[in-house]
This record gives C-alpha cells, structure tokens and sequence, in this order.
DNA sequence: TGCTCTACGCGGAAACTTCCCCCATCCGCG
DNA sequence: CGCGGATGGGGGAAGTTTCCGCGTAGAGCA
C-alpha cells in the first residue's frame, strides 16, 4: 500500500556511479543480457530496443506495460535484467521489486525513472534494486548502465549521471562506495515519514490523528520537527515536498 | 510566467480523434513530413525515430533537450510539425508553443506529454497547438495523428486516442467537432484560475492577497467558489487539484 | 548501573486560516 | 430594466498552525 516504505532493509552495499564509456572494459560477456522493458511508454520502449540493438550487446526480450504480470513474464522470459519504470498505472513499482527479488533472485532489478526523487531512490536501494537512471540520461550510460549491472557481483547499486549529481553536491573521485545515498528524506524518523505521507494525501492534523491513533496535538509536534529537520515553512510546504518526493501522489 | 493561462484566444476548431488505424488514407502526402522533436529524454525520441522511420512517411529532422532554442531551431530547420513535450527544465511549453505560431505560422505543434491532465490538454487549446497525445498512447496512433496534423487545414485539434478517452467519457461517433475540449477546469474564471495556481505553489492566503493586491478575505472568497465549483473539500485537496492538473509543480 | 540522547506523546497559548454566511459594485445581455 | 455572473470585501465561529515546554521510554554506551 505504501510507495516509499519499501519492507526489506538491505544490507551494505557499493554504490557506483555508471561510467558514460562506451563498450571499454566488456571483456568476458554472455552472448548478450537478456532484459525486460516494463514502462507504460510504448516509444521509450522502442527507443531502448533501438539503442540496444545498435550496441549490440544487450537483447530486448520483453515488453510490459505495467508491473502487474511482472513475476509471470520474468518466469517465462528468464531474462537478466529488468529494466523497470515508477510512474506506472497498477501496482508499486516497488513492491512488486521487492516480491521479484525474494521469488526470482537471480534477476536483476534497474529502475529507469523519469523525476529523480530522494523518495524513490531510497526506495528503489531498500527494495533491492541494483541500479537507478533517469530517462533523461544519455542512451549510451543508460547502455552501460545496464552492461555494469549484469557484470557486476551481488550487493552494486549503479546510479545514473543525472541521478548521481543531484544526490549529493559532489562526490568527488570516481567510484563512489558509500553504504546508501544520502537524501534529505533519511534524516526522518519512520513515524516522521509515516506523518509526511498523510499530509501529503491531503489529511487534517486531525484525520491524520485518528488514523495513527494518537491526539492531534501529537500529530503537530511530528509536522514541527519535520519541518525543522527539511527547513521548511509551512504545512503547505511540506505537503508540495511529500508530493514531489514521491511520499504522495498529487 | 504563467502556465497555463495562455494569451489568445483561439477561435472555434474541429476537434478531432485520431485514427488509430496505420498508413490508409495517406495518398497526396508531401516527400516526408519533417517533424522536430522536442523531448529531454533521448530514449523517447529515439523511439519516436525508429518508429517514423518504420512508418516511412516520417523524418526527424532535429532534437532538443529544452524549449529554450525551439525559436532558433524552427527557424534553422523549419519543419512541418514540432513534436513538444509538456514537463521538461526550462522555459514553459505552452509559451513557447504561443510564441512559436506568432513567429512562424506555419509550423504546426502537437504536445506528447507523459500526464493527460486537464489543465495541460486546455492550455495547449488556447496556445495554439495542433494537437495532444500521450506518450502511453499506441506508436502507430502517434505517427498517424502526426500525418493527420500535417494533412489537415488550420484550426484543427487532433486528440491521441487515450487523451480523448479521458477528456470526456463516451464522445461517441468518429470525429467530435466541438469547440474545445471540455474539462472541469473551463468552469473556472480566469481569477478564480489565478488564486487556483497560487494555491498550488503553496501560498498562503494572506501570500495571495499580495501578490494580487487585494484583501485576504477576496482570496477566501474566490478559493469557497473553487472549492464549490470542483467539489472539493478543503484547501489541501485544492493544492493537489492545482497540481496534478497542472496548474502548479509540485 | 547510571548517563545521555533521541523519538515520541502531549499540554498551553497566540496568531493565523478556514470556511461558512452576508453585501455592494460593475458589466454584459435579453 | 432586471438578471446573473464576476469580482471585491466584511463578520465570525471553529479549527489549524507553530511556537514553546515537559515527561517518559528505549537505545547506546561506559
């Protein structure tokens, strides 16, 4: 039910930045990775079968328009990688990442988004994925992208260009090795959270009172602390942050 | 400054659902029809390319990542139709789109946006544009409503087939001619629509008062008769209104 | 075992918003 | 001319926001 809280924390793991290079260091490769498309955008589909096919090196063996027959279409098509959209009609994204990782382990999840938002790549690491890119990344890191993710060994989690520079200010250095990125939204405690997704659907202090069964008055000190902590103004704020983070949908 | 409180007018048009159906009617076509296409995601277009290139009727002739130099290009390319997407960095699409048909009139506009949202499918209306689709709708439907715009007469507004599902439930018959496409957001003023949008950016009422100059308690009013016009119950439920219309980012 | 820190729940209080009335003016229209 | 809608604004009760501060409980640590 709940996009950003996504259930299994995942252990530490290397974060690297993909490198925008071309076919470099590919040196000992399967006859190509298999990878699954699963976007509602039918032309942004074709546009990766087309970059794919002229690196030569990755194979498109599916399609789907939404997340839903996801476990169904991995365990017919087996393939490698599953290159997986956000903003889809139909079930999270994320929990149905999560559900692939404990029934198929072996496939790999990438999450390819149009925003980059601190709510999703949080969300996309705690789920398990093993990489984040925008769709405004450049075709030829989004083809490495996915080369480094099959290549790489368990426990990656390869960021895109974009979504590497609005991380963190500046790394500095190439690979960076940090256990997760670091987002504004970590600072939050998971209650803090929890309060920020009900203002973001738009609840009074009071709806959201009754809901997690306290007064409102508790409700209040919550949004005080969050505000502080995100250096926010206004309730306002908050909610047009919880929505473009992802905590809710507009 | 304003998104969508396009400046003119336009007069009354046919509107019109594409036909989803591939390469029929197409006889006295020109050598290609040249199309720009406008898109911060490289992917999409080059999905777009692949498939105009299948289609055969079709050539991409230039690309940008922003409607910064949409002007320039046009000038530079001067193609027959600009593919513009809606949600992208930088200037506002639907300005440019306005600024586009008083600069170079024959150059005809069709939006391809991720969201069929009301407040974009009536701004693209008033800005001039020839047309409104979704990047979920079907390759072959694009590329026809892209041969239809450039075939039709002037004063035509073709709608991708899920467009024109959503934008009223059951139109019936083939193709509606009605003014223009009506959406809940048409039965607001242009002030009403105005505090609307300033909702949306999360100002406060009294933020409001200033910046149009008037009391508080004018803003109050104007956001009751909103709120009673779109049924809505409360000032958070507005913003999110604002937002996913449209009307403001979140 | 005790100390500290933080998350959490809540009370009080001043200022502000919300949201329901009401009214006057202006302007276009049949 | 009267009507209706758009616009600008007042009154006011109920609710919210946004500050405080205070107490408790659990985690981490020495």
């Amino acid at each position: 039910m709940s996009k950003p809280t996504a259930k299994a924390s995942a252990p530490a793991r290397a974060v690297k930045a993909s490198a925008a290079a071309g076919p470099g260091s590919g040196s000992a490769s399967a006859p190509g990775v298999r990878v699954l498309c699963v976007d509602d955008h039918a032309v942004l589909v074709e546009g990766l079968k087309a970059q794919f096919s002229i690196d030569g090196r990755i194979a498109v063996v599916g399609r789907l328009g939404s997340a839903e027959k996801l476990l169904e279409e991995v365990a017919r098509l087996r393939p490698d990688v599953v290159l997986l959209d956000i903003e889809m009609p139909g079930p999270d994204a994320f929990e149905m990442a999560d559900r692939l990782r404990h029934m198929h382990a072996g496939v790999r999840v990438i999450f390819l988004s149009a925003h980059i938002r601190d709510g999703y790549i949080s969300s996309a690491y705690r789920c398990g994925a093993w990489g984040y890119f925008a769709k405004s990344d450049d075709l030829t890191a989004i083809c490495a992208g996915v080369m480094e993710v099959a290549q790489s060994r368990e426990g990656t989690f390869v960021l895109g260009p974009k979504v590497r520079q609005r991380c963190r200010p500046a790394p500095a250095g190439g690979g960076t090795r940090t256990a997760a990125p670091a987002t504004p939204l970590d600072s939050l405690t998971a209650r803090e959270i929890e309060v920020l997704r009900l203002i973001g659907k738009g609840l009074s202090r009071t709806e959201i009172a009754e809901q997690l069964s306290r007064s409102a008055k508790t409700i209040d000190g919550h949004q005080e602390r969050i505000m502080k902590k995100l250096r926010l103004e206004s309730r306002a704020e908050l909610m047009r942050f919880a929505i473009r983070e992802g905590l809710a949908e507009a």
